[in-house]
DNA sequence: TATTGTTATACTCTATAACTATA
DNA sequence: TATAGTTATAGAGTATAACAATA
C-alpha cells in the first residue's frame, strides 16, 4: 500500500478538474487566466491594471495584453479613472457578470455533486485530511519560495 | 457549512502542488510538458516521436519542438531507428535520467510528508472520498467531451 | 522622482496545413 | 497510398526593458 496513494489520487483529480475547466471556458470563449482575472474583477469591482497585475500574480504589461484580448471578446471594458489621469478602470461588462454569474453557479453544483452520497463521518475526515495537507503544501512552498529568495540574494 | 469546502480545498491543493512542480522544474531546467515527456521515457524506455505524441497527448509536430529543446539542453537525444529510416528514437541522456530518479524520489517523499501524522481511518476515509470522487470526476469528463464531439458533428 | 500603462522583443506551449523521405 | 518527422505560420501565456504621460 504506497504512501504515495492519496498524493497520486490528487493530482489526478488536479488533472481531470482543469480539464473540465478548460473545455468549459473554451465553450464560452475565455481562457483560463483571463476568467482569473475576470474572476478578481467579479468579486472585487472595477480596478485598475497595477491592481489586477497585483491581484492576479502577473506582470503589469501582462494585465495589458489580457485586458485587450477581454475587451476584443466583450467581457470587460476600460473607462478613465476618474481621479487618475494616468491610470484607467477596468470593469466587467454585462455579458463579463452573466458568466462570471453561471460559473460561480456550475461551481457550486460540481462540490455537491462530487460528494453526494458519502456519509458524514467520511466527509468530516476526508475535511481534516485535506486541510493538512493544504497546510503543509502551504508551508512547503513557503520555504521553497524563502529558498528561492535566498539562493537570488546570494548571485 | 457549504457543499463546496471540499473541491475548494482540493482546487488549493491543486494550485499549490502545480506551483510547487512549477518551480522545481525550473530550478532544473525543465518545464511541465518536457517533463512529462521524459518521464513517459524514463518509464516506457526509448520511443519514437509518434509514440510520444500518442504518449503525452499532443500532436506529432509538437514533439519535435519538445525534443528539440531536450536535446538543446541535454536531457534527451535522438537516435536513428534501427528498422525504419523514417523514424528516430528518443532516448534518456545520462543527466534525464537521473533528474527523473530524483525527481520520483523526492514525489514519493512529499505524499508520504502530506498524510504523516494521521490516523489511519482518517486516510482510509480520505482514500475512499477521493476515489468516488475521481470516478465522478471522470464520468464527468467523458460526458462533456461526448457532447462536444455530438455538437462537433453537427456542425 | 515614482507610478500607470504601453511599445518592443523574446521564449514557451500548442495547433493546423503543407511538404519530404521512406515504407 | 500511408506514415514519420519537419518547415511554415499562427494564437495565447508569460517575462524583461525602455519609454510616455501623469502624479
Amino acid at each position: 500500500m504506497s504512501a504515495t496513494k492519496i498524493l497520486d489520487t490528487l493530482l489526478a483529480i488536479s488533472r481531470l478538474l482543469e480539464q473540465d475547466q478548460q473545455r468549459e471556458l473554451e465553450r464560452r470563449g475565455l481562457t483560463v487566466p483571463r476568467t482569473h482575472l475576470l474572476w478578481v474583477l467579479y468579486h472585487g469591482g472595477p480596478a485598475t491594471q497595477a491592481h489586477l497585475a497585483e491581484a492576479v500574480g502577473v506582470t503589469p504589461r501582462h494585465v495589458t495584453t489580457l485586458v485587450d484580448a477581454l475587451e476584443n471578446t466583450g467581457f470587460a471594458r476600460r473607462k478613465p479613472h476618474p481621479s487618475d489621469r494616468r491610470a484607467v478602470l477596468v470593469h466587467l461588462t454585462e455579458r463579463g457578470l452573466s458568466e462570471m454569474e453561471s460559473m460561480d453557479a456550475e461551481h457550486k453544483a460540481l462540490g455537491a455533486n462530487l460528494i453526494a452520497g458519502l456519509s458524514d463521518d467520511t466527509i468530516t475526515a476526508t475535511r481534516t485530511a485535506l486541510t493538512q495537507i493544504l497546510e503543509r503544501l502551504t508551508s512547503l512552498v513557503d520555504d521553497h519560495t524563502a529558498r528561492a529568495e535566498s539562493e537570488e540574494r546570494d548571485r
